[in-house]
DNA sequence: TCGCCCTTGTTAAACGATTACGTTAAATTA
DNA sequence: TAATTTAACGTAATCGTTTAACAAGGGCGA
């Protein structure tokens, strides 16, 4: 039994003729070591967990995809327990429970907000948590995330430079602490230009693209319409493309736009989108390694924070 | 020790008095349970494998939020463990080895076609197994897909009244029995419409938006040039209108496409695409029950084959 | 030849739950 | 009052590994 183990974990040295034996005996019988018996034993599962809003969401694909293509290249053999929380704190601290119940090694996650405590306890007994597109201040996990306030500043300032003035925000209503800097970057960007800030040009929707499209009307509605919209997210983006049609607006001419994250397609889209990229797929690799080295214990030092570029992308929706 | 377990499990009658004392230390001692050993006691992990080709792709992440919004509603708590194969066999019999050592309870599978014995060996000994999207024959497991034969002859047909004879296919080299059946499709059509059948229309290319430009390059550099597109997948569709721009061609003036599959934002799109559009998320819901009913033993009966509708959305991009 | 070490293989104690079975005390019956 | 039933809880076996500790056999030097 024990010879089987270290045959099947190379742990201890065997013999030629036996692990011919053991190897033989075990397709002979069409043996399959216990996986959960091992995690057990060994108390590690080899199992991650990746904790995202939705699934649906490009950017989101982008990071899973990240994560899986990274985490396969590990030696060992990680698998990654997907959870999409829809942005609800408590469905997020259901997902934390059952997920530390199935004995993760390791958590990805975009928080929802508000489970300060529970991911405060985590961080302090050294369980390997990363913080991916948003973070929590107060939590001291690692985290990779992009300078939301400084590429969201850029984005608007160069909104004004095409002569825009009145400058909305379509903004989804997440407690995230990425959205609430991208609309800090208007505020930013407006005050830079000297230009006055008009709360009610900030719209909020939740974040899928029907509320957003409903978020895009409520714009169309105000009075005098604003010159430029900015997008918080790709949802907001296709919502309010669907606003500016059922009202018959087109775009750029009659109203300039501007969206954070780029689309896969972006090249299909028309009017084609000025946009605040943001790579999800490496994104999701950093998250992975990181989380690789809190598990190996390869790093055990404070909080490491990375910040990944954006670029710019400049194309006709912005007029 | 036992009683704990009763109280946590309501598995035996306790006394409210020492349940509130179990209760107490509980939360007292901060105590959680070991899911592993629940697991390696009970057999049975609470966990299933979805393995499917590439989460990037719309379809597959709309299934799989249907997969997970469906099992977060069973009173049995699911988990989803999420591989992706990128359309390579050997790594879905990797997935497969390590999910089942994993003792998943039950596996969604979208098969990459060549793994026929493993999975057959799975069926034979009554393990909950559900086909999505494409099936194996030969394999008796349940299965959620759409009639890709018909929903294919059908565009083809549209595209062939609308005035088009030498209409090409860009084709996925997959060997997943959507994609031949969908090639089917396009023969059908064109046979019904006395057209003869030209090898030389049918170009193939990977799965992948990059690869589906390289095709889309050799299919505009035929001469003479088909005068319809016919795209087996959305990859395949976005890479072909990206060879269309690079050509400068207009569509539906300068070449007419059609393809499978639509997207949630297909209204930002330009041209309008012509598609047949199924619901990836519905086919994951109704997955996911399938799967539950086997596990549960609900079912025991023989393979159920489930068999969604599409639907022929007739845009503009067909002409 | 004896003792020692080195090499390989075996035994058994964990890991932390579930659950069949046993036990105790009180309640009921004869 | 003794016997039996019932209610409530406790004991210990079990799931299938890993791994520390032990054992046996062989080679080697003194």
């Amino acid at each position: 039994m024990a010879t089987v183990s270290h045959v099947m974990n190379e742990s201890r040295f065997v013999t030629e003729v036996t692990k011919q034996r053991v190897l033989a005996a075990i397709v002979a019988l069409n043996y399959r070591r216990d996986g959960i018996a091992r995690s057990l034993r060994r108390s590690q599962t080899g199992t991650i967990g990746a904790i995202i809003a939705d699934i649906t969401n490009p950017f989101f694909s982008d990071l899973v995809k990240g994560i899986e293509d990274t985490i396969r290249g590990f030696p060992e053999k990680l698998n990654l327990i997907l959870c999409n929380t829809e942005e609800d704190a408590e469905r997020e601290l259901l997902y934390v429970d059952v997920l530390m119940e199935k004995r993760i090694d390791g958590l990805i996650l975009a928080p929802a907000g508000g489970n300060v405590a529970c991911l405060e306890a985590l961080v302090a007994r050294a369980f390997p948590l990363v913080f991916v597109d948003r973070s929590l201040p107060s939590v001291a996990a690692d985290s990779v995330l992009v300078d939301n306030l400084t590429a969201a500043t850029a984005l608007v300032a160069h909104l004004i430079t095409r002569g825009h003035r009145r400058i909305a925000v379509l903004k989804a209503t997440l407690h995230a602490s990425s959205i609430t800097e991208r609309v800090q970057g208007h505020a930013a960007a407006m005050a830079a230009a000297g230009l006055d800030f008009r709360p009610e040009l900030i719209v909020e929707s939740a974040s899928s693209i029907d509320a957003a499209f409903a978020g895009g009307r409520a714009i169309l509605a105000l009075d005098p319409l604003p010159d430029a919209i900015f997008c918080t997210n790709n949802f907001m983006t296709l919502g309010m493309m669907r606003a500016l049609n059922e009202k018959g607006l087109r775009c750029p001419q009659d109203m300039a736009i501007a969206g954070f994250d780029d689309f896969q397609w972006a090249d299909a889209f028309r009017p084609r989108m000025t946009t605040v990229a943001q790579s999800g797929y490496d994104q999701g690799c950093a998250a992975a390694r990181l989380l690789r080295d809190r598990i190996t214990k390869a790093q055990t030092g404070p909080a490491v924070h990375l910040v990944h570029g954006t670029t710019l992308t400049i194309r006709e929706s912005s007029g």
